[in-house]
DNA sequence: ACCTAAGCGGATAGGGCATTCCACTTGGTT
DNA sequence: AACCAAGTGGAATGCCCTATCCGCTTAGGT
């Protein structure tokens, strides 16, 4: 069918017809949306009825959910290793280190199917795979001075981030948007144990009630 | 056998015919065995086939999914109950809290379906809400202990326990059992942050092969 | 041994989902 | 203005799920 090369880092090379390019771009916009507040795991026909396109549209210009959220979340992959990149550079490796941690969190937070990209691998999606493997890098290098300074601990491992990732989504959907502050909650008990001080300050404790809230929420899904 | 009799303080109210309760019996160790292994979403269907039984006979007995997790869990729930209890009568309360920490976050790495369970609120299902009001009262109790004792911060909340319990479901949902060190690895984090002293020992990090094989054994799930 | 309510399980209805097919429309080039 | 490849939407297919219905089987009291 299509020898159409893949694109990669340059743009996409065959043309499309404006009015295809537009209908992608409202699809992308759509699934975005979708995404934010559902899930990776909205349904393909939801997003196209969205978009207002046909299920066959989105299944032509996206043919694997895989794709999509690879379009969808190119971006916020690549804020994320800006985000690395000028925590790594910050005069104090310390707060560049808990910059970068509170934000990508608070990304997650702001965004349930981002908190779920950054818990997964993207296989063959290169384009992606690339963005994270630079943003390990300046983390790798950043967890380097922050130790050195003194601030971070020894035993700080890298894979300790993705793990933080993890803890993260599973608060974030477990208690959903309602509670926010246990995810900052989380956050800050983590970043006590990585600091060598461990005098960070800690955001205050959710209410008991809204936590219940949240879950109660959250519990459709599961239920019978 | 058994003695059919509900040794609780509810018996069942309608005595099953003996092939009825033997149905039952086996309906809810197929369950035991499914939800451990693939979480709380495993279809009924799978369920029955496993179990021997129509699937008209599960649902006769369990009306709702929800019943039948009621059934399943009862006892991992009195489990975690008597830790707590056992945790607050212990001789130094930080060690009971740690231990009682360190053993339900390690039911919910054995078992999925645990997992998911204490993430979730069980409504109208009075039984379980029980075990889990006496958990989180002995738990209260043991919390007021180590704080006096010195050993415990004094920030910490008892809302601190459902975000760990929320935190490590994530990251066992996102690693599947490859990886029961991560677990281990968020858990020794957490205790470190709540300890007045931080000097507890950090479990070993996964190495980021094994962290990544697990996630992309997840993928699955979520793929196109 | 017999009777009957309790229990059984397969068939089936009904819904959601991803994915494909195809007859029709349209942008843009000539 | 005419052509046609590119693009379109919706119907159709096939899968898997929950939930219910109903004619048959059987435990267990008599």
């Amino acid at each position: 069918m299509e020898p159409s090369a893949e694109s990669g880092m340059c743009k996409r090379v065959k043309r499309l017809r404006s009015d295809a390019e537009q209908n992608r771009d409202r699809i992308v916009e759509a699934a975005r949306a979708a995404f934010r507040r559902e899930g990776l795991s909205v349904s393909m026909a939801s997003i196209a009825r969205a978009a207002g396109v046909g299920i066959a549209t989105l299944f032509r210009r996206f043919p694997t959910r895989m794709e999509l959220i690879a379009a969808v979340f190119e971006d916020a992959l690549r804020e994320c290793r800006d985000a690395a990149v000028a925590a790594r550079d910050a005069e104090v490796a310390w707060d560049g280190f808990r910059e970068f941690v509170e934000t990508v969190c608070g990304l997650q937070a702001a965004n349930r199917g981002f908190a779920e990209v950054l818990t997964m691998n993207y296989g063959a999606l290169k384009s992606l795979e690339r963005q994270r493997q630079e943003t390990y890098r300046a983390f790798a290098d950043l967890i380097g001075r922050a130790k050195k300074e003194g601030r971070l601990r020894e035993d700080f491992s890298p894979e300790d981030l993705p793990i933080l990732l993890m803890a993260n989504a599973g608060v974030l959907r477990a208690v959903g948007d309602a509670a926010p502050e246990a995810s900052k909650r989380l956050v800050g008990h983590m970043l006590r144990a990585f600091s060598e001080s461990g005098t960070e300050q800690l955001p205050p404790a959710p209410s008991s009630k809204a936590l219940m809230r949240g879950i109660a929420r959250q519990r459709r899904s599961a239920e019978s």
